[in-house]
DNA sequence: AAAAGAGGTCACTAGGTCAT
DNA sequence: ATGACCTAGTGACCTCTTTT
């Protein structure tokens, strides 16, 4: 029995999409882990991986051996709860909740509870509206077994839509995807287990003509004289502050080259969710092909039903039915809708000054890595801190209750409590720019080479950063301390955004 | 199905033993103490047998007649207070004291009352703790059934457990277990997606009581005012530094008191891997049960073959062959011979002044998100850097090279890379300890209640460590930063930690 | 025949209530 | 306050049905 277990490779999930897919759970069931059966998912009907523990077939038969579904050796877990999942659809209280029309009692915080294997039932309400919000649907009764034809058939198209979108982020194929069985399973890099999926980006070569060398920090491989007047603020100004200038008008500048999102704005068709095909933005939360892509694909869970809400929730991707696309459609619209962002934080990346001395692997991994924590740190700025809102297309603000109440899920809670608390710091472009490149250079170094280098470019940004910020903010020289806090929060946010993508992935 | 149930009942009882009925409730319930145990893997709950009396169904069944709750047919005693255990989980006492928050009057003697069945309504102070500590959770949630799946296997381990049991102690055999499944589920519980099994301790009430009450960072609740002192170190020697004092003294304290793996170190079987079964100790890497159980089950990826590795890598796990043992022994074992340190670490936190201040939810959540990182900065000391070693049981030393070469994992070569960088920074114990504190409040926030009062101590902390250090190191202000760029290593590091850990427990 | 989901069934638990 | 009792749910297991 064990035998048949091992292999899989752990899902989470996430949301994307809605449905077409998958697996949710629901949430039933489901304690434990085991149970059941494999399962795959399907096309048209909505079905998801279900926690709940399926019925048992008495025959002899794998199934019996572990609850566990699996498809193609990946394990499965349960949309809704994040449990292994034992099969896909209907449970106990999904299925109670629709058999007996139940109508549960209000939740008694902001209806926005979040739902987990521990405590999914604390809360009915939220439970119950994150299994539809899953897209966990009533009309999706299905029966019987999923064709092992369609399963394929998705897969194929998950792994194509990967491969199209690699190809387009990188003109220049340094690397990646590998395609295999795993969907974009080691795609990207194993940050971690599996590696975070979003983030694609190859990397330039490195060619020696660094058009704008500006005043390169020259890094040194040393480790300890660094930083000496890194926090005696205004004090001594010694030499390294010249080169800060130059530093800190280069990192300007190529953030400025590269972060278009408020320099374009979807004219036409913003106002209609159902238009088809508006030019694709380079911020996805503005994106012109659907409302908050990001938001709906990865960060909240898709609704399963139709044009419920509105332009926010009802993401016409590709501007139709969405009951006419297929998965493989959504995703590649999906991760279209962030290659330009993705491209744009790579082009930054190269024009940091002393980035492209680092070893070509190292800009990859730093790249892999980063590439999210950076589009958070970009993003942070459509956060209105006033009135608790985000701008997506067209101007359109949204209120932060009014997403959590649609469902936007943990990952997105923590993003806009993450983007308000950097927004309250009330940084310049120019201190956001440095502390962007910082990000960067402070990913997570489990792969790099040459540690040492990496060390001493974060050093000479981190100077440099420290110094603007005690120059522009004589008074609030907590401010540095807190910038820098905020790069374990950008680190857990990469992680939880990892985690999604990768449910989302096995799941599809 | 009670054809199911009724199995051999074993059903030890040790002393005391009660009426059946009685049932009564408290807490827990009961197995034994330490028994290990089985509890599962994976994602499973960990719930534990409780005296409570349960519902009453009128079917027939064996549970219901008197509260005697067993599992095929043995008898399950409280974990808490070694009454007939009534069914799993919450009680009267326990559920009162968790629904309606109460703070228990103070112990009048040490805090270490034994709870047993005649006396548990003696001391609420003593009772509660010992329901935390023994393993009772609120998100322990259990419904429904237990699956016959794994009521065997838990009867299969506590079958083995008992008999190591017997056969290492006879001495006395006071008691009991039970047999029945759950011992230490429940003990547990999760983390995240699945759970770390590595957090058993939830972490005691709130007591305002404050034993050590130091001179409390008051918390505010407040969002707007905090920490303006936070980066001015020495210029302002504003009221908190004497409030900075007394709390690195605290934090000191605390610290050493809590850490007790350089204050113990198993004289015998040191160097027989095989010895079965030697005394816990705190530190694990130093644990007698089997050299550095968790890099190997956590840390590196374990080897799935047999011992290739010697005192190292070949942890005797309950002292046998470990290829007899189920992956979900295996886990076990190697998840118990952390309770201690994570017991350590616990109490630590509790011993930060203002820490208990925050509510109790938070205070788990923190420690739930933290306890590793707060290890792993525990046990950066192990590392010697001047030759690149790492210091396990009986004071062997093994290279940084040598372990590779076995086949660490990413993991533990990351935190080599950590330790190392961590120890050159050279700092003094109290330095250590006031890093650990705000390494544990600046934990992943994601599951945070009140946001404002975590931060506001984390703020109180980070200002007493930077002023700590900018007086004991006046010539190297970056330390600071430098201790600060360690969170985000850190988080990326528990990161990985979680996904192996997940990994492992999916596959076995 | 084997596999896998819908639904029914019912052992069990969280929590409310109330006599001690 | 404690803990026994009751009720509303929960979810494991089973049977039946459909798909392969």
């Amino acid at each position: 029995m064990e035998s048949t277990k091992a292999g899989g490779v752990i899902a989470y999930i996430s949301s994307s999409t809605s449905s077409p897919e998958s697996c949710h759970s629901d949430s039933s069931n489901g304690s434990f882990p085991s149970s059941s059966s494999p399962s795959s998912s399907s096309p048209t009907p909505k079905i998801l991986p279900v926690t709940q523990k399926t019925g048992r077939s008495s025959s002899s038969t794998s199934t019996a051996k572990c609850g566990i579904t699996k498809i193609n050796g990946l394990v499965l877990l349960c949309k809704v709860c994040g449990d292994v999942a034992s099969g896909f659809h209907y449970g106990g209280f999904f299925r109670r909740s629709i058999q007996q029309n139940i109508q549960y009692k209000k939740c008694l915080k902001n209806e926005s509870c979040p739902i987990m294997r521990i405590n999914r039932n604390r809360c009915q309400q939220c439970r119950f509206k994150k299994c539809l919000m899953v897209g966990m649907s009533r009309d999706s009764v299905r029966f019987g077994r999923i064709p092992k034809r369609e399963k394929q058939r998705m897969l194929l198209e998950m792994q194509s839509a990967m491969n199209n979108m690699m190809n387009n982020q990188n003109q220049n194929q340094n690397q990646l995807l590998v395609g295999q069985n795993q969907l974009l399973v080691g795609q990207i890099h194993q940050n971690q287990l599996l590696g975070c999926p979003m983030l694609p980006c190859p990397l330039p070569a490195n060619d020696a003509t660094s058009e704008n060398a500006g005043p390169a920090p020259c890094p040194r491989s040393s480790q300890s004289d660094v930083g000496v007047a890194m926090d005696t603020s205004s004090s001594s100004p010694c030499a390294s502050d010249s080169l800060s200038e130059e530093a800190i008008g280069s990192v300007t500048r190529a953030h400025q080259e590269t972060f278009m999102y408020n320099q374009e704005a979807p004219p036409t068709s913003a106002e209609d969710p159902q238009e088809a095909t508006p030019p694709p933005t380079h911020c996805p939360f503005r994106g012109s092909r659907g409302s908050a892509p990001y938001a709906h694909a990865a960060f909240v869970a898709p609704p399963p039903e139709g044009p419920v809400n509105t332009a926010y929730s009802a993401p016409p991707w590709r501007g139709g039915n969405r009951m006419h696309l297929s998965g493989h459609e959504v995703w590649e619209d999906f991760s279209h809708s962030f290659t330009p962002a993705v491209r744009e934080v790579v082009e930054f990346a190269k024009k940091i000054p002393g980035f492209r001395d680092l070893c070509q692997h190292d800009q990859v991994s730093l790249l892999k890595a980063g590439t999210f924590e950076v589009l958070v740190v970009r993003f942070a700025s459509l956060f209105d801190v006033k009135d608790h809102s985000v701008t997506f297309l067209g101007g359109k603000r949204y209120g932060v209750e009014t997403l959590r109440a649609m469902g936007a899920g943990d990952l997105l809670n923590s993003m806009f409590d993450f983007s308000e608390k950097l927004v309250n710091l009330g940084l310049s472009e120019e201190e956001m720019s440095l502390f962007t490149a910082v990000v960067l250079v402070s990913a997570d170094r489990s792969g790099i080479e040459n540690v040492n280098s990496v060390e001493a470019l974060q050093e000479t940004l981190i100077r440099t950063l420290r110094s603007l910020i005690t120059k522009n903010h004589p008074n609030e020289s907590a401010i540095f301390t807190k910038l820098l806090l905020k790069l374990p929060d950008l680190r857990s946010l990469n992680n939880m955004h990892s985690e999604e993508l990768l449910a989302f992935k096995v799941h599809s």
